[in-house]
DNA sequence: TGTAGATTGACAGCATACTGACAATCTTTG
DNA sequence: CAAAGATTGTCAGTATGCTGTCAATCTACA
């Protein structure tokens, strides 16, 4: 009998691949975000943070970074960036010396309403190619599978228990 | 009549947006590549760099950048990388002194053989979570996607165009 | 032929992303 | 209470990823 066939090495095996279709399909999501929010200074991840901040007021650095599913190290220098900008600012947690909590500025919070309806548009470009039924379709598969592989990369924290402590009051 | 609601700013929008799920996707699908490979020393990029220049012997970095959807610059350091570990040699072009040509070492040969089986379990764990009708629809969704959405993220030539001038004997 | 324009590889600069390590601090446990 | 352990923010180091620029070189047109 037979043994298993060696699969051939080609690049369209690459282009086929899950991995290559979602490097590529990330790297087209940022390119069109940027264009439709290119005179707000602001990437996708620093948007990010900024919802997640006004969102959850005074949560601290490590609580963020679960949340919008980012390492430490990553969000110290966005959290730099946007304290750079004037769009947030921290405050040290007066129950623990370690903790620095975050809160949107003025202008963090004002840009944050503006910037809204650009990163709609980007969010919707982002998917046009696409008949509605099948942009349904694919958002639910995404949805699913991220769900599923959110033990795959290892983030610190899953999102509801970072928050658990934070008061719902906000 | 009522003005159009404005969407409410919260968290969950963002976990349900396109940007997001596309970014997290990408995000873990590193991870997994990076888990199976880990004994390669080789990242999902410097792969993809691999199968190209085993694909086109002789291409050039410009080239290459358009093959595997990559800007020159990045793909610069890459090569640089990949040169390091003697997997990839670089010779000057006989009929134009600009360009180098690219090609892979008998161990960037052997690392990639050795490499593709880690690299088919990674790509199937990625997908592992959904149903195998599922796979299908989503790998075919973003086939679609990506392929529809090229011009968005802007690389320097389509595939096929910069492949043009090099020999199908190649 | 000569020169304007295009191409190539390289570089600087910025912003993610990750690992691993560290001191300061807090918590848990004996 | 004291020592062990965990947590927080930060840093160093590596690798993408992008824009923009530049000199060297090639091409195409006047």
């Amino acid at each position: 009998m037979p043994s298993k066939p060696v699969a051939p090495i080609t690049i369209d095996a690459i282009y086929a691949a899950p991995g290559y279709l979602f490097r590529r399909m990330q790297q087209i999501a940022v390119s069109i975000f940027m264009e439709e929010c290119k005179t707000f200074d602001l990437t996708p991840v620093q948007y990010a943070a900024l919802i997640a901040i006004h969102t959850h007021p005074g949560i601290d650095a490590t609580r963020l970074s679960a949340v919008i599913a980012f390492d430490r190290s990553t969000l110290g220098s966005v959290i730099e960036r946007l304290q750079a900008k004037d769009f947030v600012e921290r405050k040290p947690a007066p129950e623990d010396k370690r903790i620095k909590l975050l809160y949107l500025t003025k202008s963090g919070a004002a840009i944050l309403r503006e910037i809204i309806p650009a990163v709609e548009r980007a969010q919707a470009r982002m998917l046009e190619p696409l008949k509605p039924t099948e942009r349904k379709a694919l958002m639910g598969l995404m949805a699913q599978l991220v769900d599923l592989n959110n033990e795959a990369s290892r983030v610190p924290l899953r999102a509801e228990d970072a928050l658990e402590h934070l008061g719902k009051a906000g």
